[in-house]
DNA sequence: GTTAGCACTCGGTATCATCGAGTGCTGACA
DNA sequence: TGTCAGCACTCGATGATACCGAGTGCTAAC
């Protein structure tokens, strides 16, 4: 489609591009390496470029920047998978030979490594609430009214939920209907807690029922989400209320969680600009991976940009954390 | 210290300043209401508010804008407590009729409530991990090595940790350890883990001295930060490089922590420009309040915006607030 | 097909004049 | 003495103008 000459053309315009946030003239690529023709043929070049839509031009006499399908060649050309710089690659193994701590814990941290890997925004998504079985159920009364359901799933994720009661209750109660709740939950998904099959007997317990309620009323929760490196955004961009917009997405972590997902279900590792299919990132690029624990994808990680991002330096990054922190919860 | 009609002066100023953003000239200042004199006296006043460092000058021939002594002035002066919005108080009631769930998501669901309320970022601090007495333990075996000790304490927070054995276990060894760690642990506060006493048989038990080690070891850890409304600090200010700035504050939980507790402490409820300690946020003032559980301070809510925020409704807002979100907490 | 040469384009920067909101000061008045 | 109308003055914001130079497209020669 593109002859070998014009797709290095191609290729300078975005590096220096990302590397520069200025429109590129035809000197500039004649200096980068690789491009031994004079200014005049990249010009020839860069005209067909822009009629193919690869390259605009931001004013007549101005450079060219590369267009969302200019960028997507860019990435799609990308063969070697893109190594982390010697420094990076410490800080990984480093922190991934002294992380520790519960879950959240950690994929909070993990989401501050990467964005200190990338000086961009991370995004860690968890694990999906409904996927995992419940592996212990355990009740605590907090008041004789109120008492605290403690799940424990299979994952590692704690779930709790608080059911208040009509009547007292007492000790001996609660630890009955703990117990019998154990035996009807455990093994089984949280989803399912609304549809056990309740004895006449166990429904006759207002506890075991109320809390039943409790852990299967719950509209399935969105997967939790770890911003970290949200400051960055505001470097990316001149424009405060650019960066405002996309901050506003970003709170909105439904949006974001479907975002990776989407991304990844189109089978896609990079999505650019208008292909994130959100319109206020249009100007952003989000880099996606899943993490994998034996085997299964649990959730996903991403950095997102700007779409002169540099693409090669975040794949890796995303890449070596998402393989890392998979092997990592595989072993704990 | 400052006569009647100069303090209206510097009131009028400081309220149109809030309101418009632009510095404010005499002339503005003669159509506030309560201002009866003319614009030539009004700049007189304004001439000696600024020696005595009210206010100041931009330029020769501009407007004046207020400074935080300013500022001060406005707050301190502020009488009467300030009401919320018909619409506000609505939103309020409805927030807390239908509040449910437990204490981190009730906790994040009110820093998004006092940010919609107010238009700025909402800071809400949790209680501190340590104060709470210990209510039960729980051990689960996550595999044959690993084990999750599961504690869940008064305030209804639940900490967890992970221990890694050197040697398998069973079931029984698990129930037994996590039987007597209820025993030595309940009713006292969990950073007493690391001293508890030990007899001779508990020390052979190598799951009940990882546990208590795993409990114990571990930094007691800054309170929980939830942030709401980040992206409205980039509404806020039109230097895109302010905005990082005060982003990256946001993003160290603890800068937030004890810039709030700071506040509390010397007794304000206002912190504003530098008063707040902070370099990076001195052009942000914060407003600061407590929540109480049964007459026991438990945490802090806050609101973070621009020096020239609206304080009444901020104030109005932030008391509300943490008023309902005590006593809401003392309920469940 | 490539390239040197060249006329041309146009955003960015600097210069300058104009405009007007706002000031401080002066002198009159109650 | 405190208030205020009047006035000359200041200075940022705005807009017009000129200029510079990076970059272009085209043409003609190799």
């Amino acid at each position: 489609m593109l002859d070998e000459r014009k797709a290095n053309v191609l290729r300078a315009v975005v590096e220096e591009y990302i590397a520069t946030a200025q429109p590129v003239g035809s000197g500039h690529v004649t200096r980068a390496p690789g491009i031994n023709v004079s200014a005049a043929t990249v010009r020839n070049d860069m005209a067909l470029l822009e009629q193919e839509g690869y390259l605009y031009q931001p004013h007549t006499s101005a450079g060219r920047v590369p267009t969302e399908k200019g960028y997507r060649f860019f990435v799609d050309s990308l063969t070697t998978p893109g190594r982390l710089g010697g420094a990076e690659a410490q800080q990984v193994r480093n922190f991934f030979a002294h992380a520790h701590g519960e879950l959240e814990r950690m994929l909070q941290d993990t989401s501050r490594l990467l964005s200190s890997l990338t000086a961009y925004t991370a995004v860690v998504v968890g694990p999906p609430h409904e996927a995992a079985t419940v592996r212990s159920v355990q009740l605590v009364s907090l008041t004789s009214t109120v008492v605290l359901v403690v799940v424990v799933l299979s994952n590692g994720v704690i779930e709790k939920r608080t059911i208040d009661l009509a009547a007292e209750t007492d000790e001996a109660a609660v630890a009955d209907a703990g117990r019998r709740l154990c035996e009807l939950l455990v093994g089984r998904p949280l989803t399912e807690a609304a549809k056990v099959d309740l004895t006449e007997r166990d429904s006759a317990d207002p506890l075991l029922v109320a809390g039943l309620r409790a852990l299967g009323d719950e509209p399935p929760e969105e997967p939790d989400v770890y911003l970290a490196g949200t400051s960055n955004m505001a470097a990316a961009f001149d424009a405060v209320s650019t960066v405002q917009e996309i901050l506003r997405i970003l709170e909105q972590h439904f949006v974001v969680v479907s975002l990776l997902k989407d991304v990844l279900d189109r089978g896609l590792s990079v999505a650019i600009g208008t292909e994130t299919g959100v319109q206020p990132l249009s100007d952003c690029s989000v880099v996606v991976a899943p993490y994998e624990v034996d085997g299964e994808p649990l959730g996903s990680i991403g950095v997102l940009g700007p779409t002169r991002m540099n693409y090669p330096q975040a794949m890796a990054a995303v890449a070596v954390v998402s393989e890392r922190l998979g092997r990592r919860l595989s072993e704990g």
